[in-house]
DNA sequence: GAAAACCGTTCCGTAATACTGAACACATTT
DNA sequence: AAATGTGTTCAGTATTACGGAACGGTTTTC
């Protein structure tokens, strides 16, 4: 895996691809050409190439391009492949049942948190896709209790890396963030006290694989009068129990 | 959009990573060497750029490649995009729930069913992700409700192309396809009688949007003994009346 | 247990091609 | 009507992706 064996028109255009975003799902030539410093005849034969091939849909009315369809059956073969949804809806719907507030089941992926599936208390929604949706480890429920769990110098990298402040409550200094960990070591389950999205604060328990690796966390989370310490401390060893069957039973 | 606006490189690399499927989700270089009569070396670049950008990862035991989870970040994008799993997802359940069958919804895409959800009428398994998985039109209740709304020309390209029976069942001849087709477009529903997968039958409507085109279908399946004629009937009425409100509501 | 066959990986030279940059047609704005 | 914006096309050149052969490692095969 030497540096030269990078094939580099397939990484500019996988940059290409990446521009587009939640906030930004039409993009435009001269957009995209503006956002990566690319020739516009360089992008242009890019969206070209994604589009003839089904990744990319181009917009008639103002010729804007957009992900495509194909995209969504890669992430079927990946999710498929990986099964852990399956494995996890139903203790997501039990614990959402019986807390009350909505479900959250995210993993560990490039020091993210990448959440799979979303499970609703009332029979009206009964869950959400939002798989392949992503957020910080260092301000999150789900990120926090997989953050403490993470390998000493592991952990550090994601303290040391510069830190988005999304509320008044998140906290971005490595310090705090740092002792916060050795209690969310100790108590088992790790709180989010509005640091991600203000007025909502969320509870997490860790999932650990065989070889006794973090890789998975599971949380509820609501407005935060509901999520007083008493609520918190029911609510973790709620999921906690719950969890139980599949704590060390995965790879 | 000329030919040769075509960046021959990309489209090389997204063939290779057209090669993973849900039957195959780890492939070594050789595998996909000789399944697209590429070099070794051809295939060990491309694979080694998708891995670094995180789309690809190696499994270090064997070192075989497999979809990674940067995939599923571009499926959210462009499901959060369109949005028509949130839209329907309270309709299907209710489907559901009434027929006590299991419920699917797919969309057009590229002259195929397109997955996008699965509800089921338990409150174990509520719904199924299955977003992205795709099935031909001739031979599934979805793929036939739209296709009986297809612009004729497009239906006899489908009609046209080549067929796989799947099972014994499966009408691979035009003639009698052509000819269901017109029934489907006079009762408002089709029928899967075993023809995708044995023992299985299947009820599906079509959804039309705002301009009148065909975009989607929703059907409920399940074992053939349940489905005898006045039961399709039935629960064809039933899944028409509570998609009532979405029809031509979409574009 | 040796040998053959397979694997993934590395390297170099060259043939292929991706990109630059300028010009075009069209739409919207000034 | 002029000026800026857009997406698109094209030809020449400098880049680079690819073919082919070789290497070290593991797994079959007999």
């Amino acid at each position: 895996m030497t540096e030269n064996s990078t094939v580099k028109s397939l990484a500019k255009a996988l940059s290409v691809l990446e521009c587009f975003s939640v906030d930004k799902p039409e993009l435009g030539i001269s957009e995209i050409s503006r956002m990566l410093g690319l020739q516009k005849s360089t992008v242009y034969n890019i969206l070209s190439t994604f589009q003839r091939c089904g990744y990319l849909i181009k917009n008639p009315e103002n010729s804007k391009y957009a992900l495509g369809l194909k995209v969504l059956h890669l992430a079927y073969i990946v999710s498929s492949h990986h099964g852990l949804r399956d494995m996890f809806l139903p203790y997501l719907t039990r614990i959402a049942r019986e807390t009350k507030e909505v479900c959250y089941f995210g993993i560990l992926d490039e020091r993210e948190v990448l959440y799979i599936e979303a499970a609703y208390p009332s029979m009206q929604q009964q869950t959400r896709n939002i798989l392949g949706e992503r957020a910080p480890l260092y301000c999150t429920g789900l990120g926090k209790a997989m953050l403490a769990h993470l390998p000493p110098e592991e952990m550090e990298a994601v303290l040391a890396a510069p830190k988005r402040a999304f509320t008044g409550c998140t906290l971005t200094d490595a310090a705090a963030l740092r002792q916060q960990m050795e209690e969310v070591r100790q108590n088992g389950y790790a709180v989010d006290n509005m640091e991600h999205e203000f007025g909502i604060r969320c509870v997490a328990v860790p999932v650990f694989s065989t070889s006794g690796q973090v890789i998975a966390a599971v949380s509820v989370s609501g407005p935060s009068p509901r999520f007083d310490p008493e609520t918190i401390i029911r609510d973790a060893r709620l999921i906690a129990d719950i969890l139980q069957p599949l704590q060390y039973q995965l790879n």
